[in-house]
DNA sequence: GTGAAAGCGCTAACAT
DNA sequence: ATGTTAGCGCTTTCAC
């Protein structure tokens, strides 16, 4: 079933059957109408490995994250596909795990694929711009990425200011009374490294010094984080609050705290389901997904509309603290 | 850069080129070289629409999944996509949400994009066949269903026994002492009433009978399983173990009971993430993703290649119940 | 408003 | 072992 079935049955040429198609003009009605009609009745639906052969374009966006498994990810995701899919364009997804040479290799194979534009989330991805002679490809297509800022051309990024959030949050703490924040993460990507640097920020604004002794490093799983504090708490290490990178992080915090029967305020970060899960429920810095997807995708679409001048290549939001029962608002 | 510029650069036909391109072995070795060399220096990569309109694929697979925010799903889209990418597939993802109607509408996204197979994840996806006039495409493509049986032309089933899980669930509990079992679910899928039917034959091979007073429907939310579980609680409806259909709810019911200071077991399903984040940690059934995955993948590759003949059109995992807190394992 | 024909870049059958 | 050529199904320019 092909262009030339339906210019055959109604007596006309593929020229005029791709017209309807494309929903060009200079089509009589009548003609239109004996074409649409035979479409229908032929279930007729054009090839697009043909149309994107001429137009060099299937409309497909690709989407990369590390681990699609990661609630803040796979919520991502979720924010991005359907918008997406109601402007018609499909997307093809990669999980690209953490080895900077597995992001490069798949963000080559989309390039090689021709999709129209890629969408990277997670700033972990910041580092395939480190050199910029290991992205030759750049510039072809439309790069965006979700919640990570790198100047390059032709990429544009979707920020929150974390560092902003983290630096009221810790004034917060320390309005309240908390002097000896103990902080967990993870990995100093650019979203790590504004956070950290946020924190700081707080401390120095509270007239308190930061303490690198309560700054540490620990894996992105649960387990390993209530471990740390567990052995923090067992050292006895003075710290009278905990704010985390990650949720999961803080949930492991907090799991060591309620083993220890000990109670203080634990903030985590992403706002994600995890956050609800846990007992006591966690305190938790909303990153605003549900804001940088949605523009994520509006300024993807200004690009490829060719307003690409006018398109901003940093747009930026504003964090907010989701209160719950590991911290509780104080007036 | 086409396969003409390789041509002509090397001094050979364009159907050589591709030889070399596809492998093929009669090109003789010299020449090869020197297609080869010219590809890498000239940084040739194939048209993928060219040879997509060609070969009529592009080898792509499309999965699709009510929600990837959910844990179950992502974390089943985490474990086939990495997958079917080193088998050179790329993958289309779609979330349908829950309306059959959009369930079938990315169907036929999926079919008319002429994707090699389609990957449905979730029982809800049996909907989708109630009707067998609704689907008019089936046949042309492979489909794969993860966690639901249906019997139809060219759909292959990997399932988990959810039932028999179930069923020693509950028979684990009745040994236990456990007579008043709460039973907490959200929709009454293929994989819904396999456990419902799972938990019946469990209590009568404990020569327990089952209450539907104790069998509650609820929506797939924390809080809302919550909140049942409290009213229960108010109305001292007399319960004294949990199991959930899904691990959120469960998770749920353990607030509940955390926040009226009462203990009893309480069992979940999926083993998600979420089971090791509530406190206490949730003994969850575990439905195998890890083995229902990659096993999904070994059946549709075998049907790719020709081998649907020789290919199980249902493939039975066991479950296994994974002991945390919530309910000790018990000798 | 409509048609004829070139072209998009590849694969594969056929010829040499 | 290598070259020639006919598609694959669409879009688009140029005539009429």
């Amino acid at each position: 079933m092909t262009i030339y079935d339906i210019a055959k049955t109604c007596g006309v040429s593929i020229a005029t059957v791709s017209r309807v198609l494309n929903g060009s003009a200079k089509v009589r009605a009548a003609t239109r109408d004996k074409v649409l009609a035979a479409m229908e009745e032929q279930k007729y639906t054009p090839n697009p490995f043909a149309r994107g052969l001429g137009l060099d374009s299937m409309k497909t966006v690709g989407i990369l994250c590390t681990d699609i498994s990661d609630a803040f990810f796979a919520k991502a995701v979720s924010l991005v596909e359907p918008n997406l899919r109601s402007r018609g364009f499909d997307v093809i997804l990669g999980c690209t795990g953490n080895d900077p040479a597995d992001k490069k290799k798949y963000l080559h194979l989309f390039l090689e694929r021709h999709v129209d534009a890629i969408i990277l989330i997670g700033s972990s991805f910041g580092e395939i711009f480190d050199h910029s002679h290991m992205v030759p490809a750049t510039g072809k297509v439309p790069i965006f990425i979700i919640n990570c800022n790198v100047k390059f051309p032709n990429v544009y990024c979707v920020v929150c200011d974390e560092a902003g959030g983290f630096c009221e949050t810790a004034q917060l703490l320390a309005k309240g009374g908390y002097k000896h924040i103990l902080y967990l993460y993870d990995r100093l990507t650019y979203s790590g490294k504004q956070k950290l640097k946020g924190l700081h920020e707080g401390l120095k604004k509270s007239k308190l010094e930061a303490n690198p002794q309560l700054e540490i490093m620990v894996e992105r799983t649960m387990s390993d984080a209530k471990n740390v504090v567990d052995k923090l708490l067992a050292e006895k290490k003075p710290f009278d609050a905990i704010i985390a990178s990650e949720d999961i992080l803080a949930i492991g915090a907090q799991k060591a705290l309620v083993a220890a029967g000990l109670s203080m305020p634990v903030i985590g970060c992403n706002n994600s389901i995890l956050a609800s899960c846990s007992t006591p429920a966690l305190t938790s810095l909303d990153n605003r997904l549900e804001a940088l997807c949605p523009a994520t995708v509006n300024v993807l679409l200004q690009v490829l509309e060719g307003k690409g001048k006018m398109t901003p290549s940093v747009t930026t939001f504003e964090p907010y603290l989701c209160y719950r029962d590991s911290f509780k608002k104080t007036e």
